[in-house]
DNA sequence: GACTTATATAAGTTCATCCTGACATAGTCG
DNA sequence: CGACTATGTCAGGATGAACTTATATAAGTC
C-alpha cells in the first residue's frame, strides 16, 4: 500500500492529525476516532496497523499501553512528490499579490 | 471522491506528472500511460474523467483534440493539509545539518 | 489464580474502485 | 456522404479495502 492510499482514508488522516500534536496512546486515539466516525475499536486498531506497517507511525509499549508517534518519512515523500506542482500555486499566489497590490493602489 | 483518493491511484499520479510539464493532449497522455501501465484507452479516459471531476485538471477542445492542463487547487489543498507535519521533517533536516556541520569541522 | 482492562488479530461480509470490451459522438478527409 | 481518427461513456465483472463480530494475548488488580 502506497503513501497516498494510506492518506486516502479519512480515519487515518484524522489519526495522523491527532498524532501531529504529539505522542498519543492507542486508547485516546481509539476513543476520539470512535466518537467522530462511529466505528468499532477493531476498525481503529486496523487503521493503526496500516499506519505502522506503512511507516507513518511507530509505537512503544508502556505496560499494556501502546504509545504512538508520527514518523514523518512517508509524509515527507508525499511532500517531495508535490514539489513539481508547487510552482503552479506560487504563480497563483503571485497573481493574487499583484491583484491585491493593484487594489490597494486604487484606494 | 476526496483529493487524497484521487492521488492514491498510480495512473492518475502519472498523468498529473505528465501534466506538470505543461498542457498535454488526451492522445499523448493515453499512449504514454498505456505503454507504461498496459491498460486500455478506456481506462485512461476514465482516469482523465476523475481528474476533471475532482478539479485536478481542466480541458479545452481544439478540433477533435482535447487538451488538458493541471489545476493546482486540489493539490494545494493537499499541501495545506501537510503543513501541520512540516515541522517534523524540518526538525530532521536541522538535525542533519547539525550533523553535517559537525562532520565538516572534524576534517 | 480469577477478573478486568488495554490492545491486537482473524474470519467473513459488503461495497467501491478499476478494469475490459462494446458502443457513442463528433470532427476530418477523400 | 462514407471512412477514419480522436475521444469519451456504459455495463458488467474482478479485486481489494474497510467494516463488524468474535477471539486472542498480555498486563494490572483483587
Amino acid at each position: 500500500m502506497n503513501a497516498f492510499d494510506v492518506l486516502g482514508d479519512p480515519v487515518r488522516r484524522r489519526i495522523l492529525e491527532l498524532l501531529s500534536e504529539g505522542e498519543q496512546g492507542s486508547g485516546a486515539i481509539t476513543s476520539a476516532v470512535r466518537a467522530e466516525f462511529g466505528i468499532s475499536h477493531s476498525a481503529v486498531a486496523q487503521h493503526l496497523r496500516v499506519l505502522r506497517e506503512t511507516g507513518f507511525a511507530t509505537v512503544r509499549a508502556e505496560g499494556t499501553r501502546r504509545l504512538y508517534v508520527v514518523d514523518s518519512t512517508p509524509l515527507n515523500e508525499v511532500d517531495v512528490w508535490l514539489d513539481r506542482f508547487r510552482r503552479f500555486w506560487s504563480q497563483r499566489l503571485d497573481a493574487l499579490e499583484t491583484e491585491l497590490a493593484r487594489t490597494r493602489r486604487k484606494k
